[in-house]
DNA sequence: TCACATTGTGTACAAGCGTACACAAATGCG
DNA sequence: CGCATTTGTGTACGCTTGTACACAATGTGA
C-alpha cells in the first residue's frame, strides 16, 4: 500500500535496532544518547523525533519487544512440552537457550526492572505478570492431571519465575560449562519450590 | 592524631553521602555526574580528585558500605533468632525494615548487580556469595539440631536469597499494606522451598 | 497535476560534562 | 621556625548532549 508509511516503520525499526546493537552487557540504557542511537542508525539527530517523543519512549518500545518475544519462547517451550517428561528441564533449556542466544532483551528487561522510569517498570512488571500468569495455569493443570496438587498457583509461580530471572541475570555473564552447571541448580531448585508447594497443598486439604 | 587524615575521612564522607542522596527511586548511580555530587557535597568538582580516581571508584565505595550493612543487618537478625520459634518471618520482617527504612544502599546493590561495571558486579556478587553463605551455615546448623534435614545448604540457601532479593525489590516501590502482604508471600516461598530441600534430602537419604 | 503533509537534513545554540592547570590555605615534619 | 605536602578553589578548555529552526525531497489525496 502506502510506500511512506512502510518506510517509517522501517525507520523507525532501524532505531530499534541500533539501540538495541548499543546495549551490551555493559552498557544500560539510559547511558546511550539519542544521537548515538540515530548515529548508530544511519540517521540524523533530528529524525529521532519524527519517530519517538523521547529516549524514554524508545525505551518503552524496546519493553514492548522484550516482552513479545518472550512470550513467543514461551509458547514455544509448552509445545514442546506436551510429549516430555521432565517438563522443568525441558522448559528451563528453552529458557536458557533463547536468553543466551539473544541477551540484549532479557538483560534489557532484567535491568531496567530495577533501573529504569516508573512506566518502564510498570510495563516490565505486565510483562513478568503476564509470564507468571501463564506458568501458574500450567501448574494447576499440570498438577491436577498428575495428581500432584500446588498450593496457591499463582504463588508458586511467583517463586518460579523469580528464581528463574535471577539466575538467568548470573547465567548471561559466564561461559557455557557454568551456564549448564547454573542450569542444574536452577533446575533443582525449581523442584524444591514444587515439593513445597505440593507439600504445603496436602497437608492443607487435610484439615 | 592528624587532624588532616581526620579532616580528609570527613569529606570523603561526606561525598559517599552526597552520592547516596541523589540516588532516589527513579535515579541510577551512573545517572549522577560527578559535579552533581560534588555540588551536593558542597565542594568544587576538582576537589572529587582528592578522594576517588572517578565516579566508578566512588561506586565501588558505596558497594562496600552497602555490603557492610547488609551484613551488620544479618548478624542482628541472628541474634533475635535465637530466641524466636518462626525463623523465617522474623528474619524477613528485620530484613524488610531495615531495606525499607533505608532503602537506597539496597537498591543500588539490587540495581548496579544487573547494570553495573564489571567490577561493580563482581563487588556485589561477592557481597551476595557472602550473605548467602551465612545462610547456608544457619540452615544446615538448624536443620540438624531440628531434626529437619536441608538438602544442598548452599543451593538451598541461594535460592531463599534470590527469591528474597527479588521479592524486596518489588516491595520498595509499594505502600506498607501491600509491603506486608509481600512479606507473606515472601514467607510462604521460602517456607516452600525449606520444606522441599528437606524432602528432597529424606528422600535421597534412603537410597 | 498541484498543493499539502510527511520524513529527513544541516546548522546552530545553550547547557552540562570531565578534567587540566595554576594557585591559596592549612597542616605536618625536619 | 620554615619548608614541603596536602586539600580545596577558580578558571578555562574541548566535547557531547538535546533540541529549535529553516529547508529539501518525496509520497499522497483532491
Amino acid at each position: 500500500m502506502s510506500s511512506r508509511t512502510d518506510k517509517k516503520q522501517q525507520t523507525r525499526q532501524s532505531l530499534i535496532d541500533a539501540a538495541l546493537l548499543l546495549l551490551s552487557q555493559q552498557r544500560s540504557f539510559n547511558s546511550l544518547s539519542l544521537r548515538e542511537v540515530t548515529r548508530e542508525a544511519g540517521l540524523a539527530p533530528n529524525a529521532f523525533y519524527r519517530h519517538f517523543d523521547d529516549m524514554e519512549d524508545l525505551g518503552l518500545a524496546l519493553v514492548d519487544v522484550a516482552g513479545q518475544t518472550l512470550r513467543s519462547v514461551m509458547r514455544e517451550a509448552r509445545l514442546k512440552l506436551k510429549n516430555s517428561e521432565s517438563a522443568i528441564q525441558t522448559s528451563i533449556a528453552a529458557f536458557f537457550d533463547h536468553v543466551v542466544r539473544e541477551p540484549q532483551l532479557f538483560h534489557m528487561l532484567l535491568r531496567e526492572q530495577e533501573s529504569g522510569s516508573e512506566s518502564w517498570r510498570r510495563a516490565i512488571r505486565t510483562e513478568i505478570r503476564y509470564f507468571t500468569n501463564e506458568l501458574a495455569d500450567d501448574l494447576e493443570r499440570l498438577g491436577a492431571a498428575k495428581n500432584r496438587p500446588v498450593h496457591d498457583p499463582q504463588v508458586t509461580a511467583n517463586a518460579m519465575v523469580a528464581i528463574t530471572f535471577g539466575g538467568v541475570g548470573n547465567a548471561l555473564s559466564t561461559s557455557a560449562e557454568v551456564r549448564e552447571e547454573l542450569a542444574n541448580r536452577l533446575a533443582l531448585q525449581l523442584r524444591m519450590i514444587l515439593l513445597g508447594s505440593e507439600r504445603i497443598a496436602r497437608s492443607q486439604s487435610l484439615s
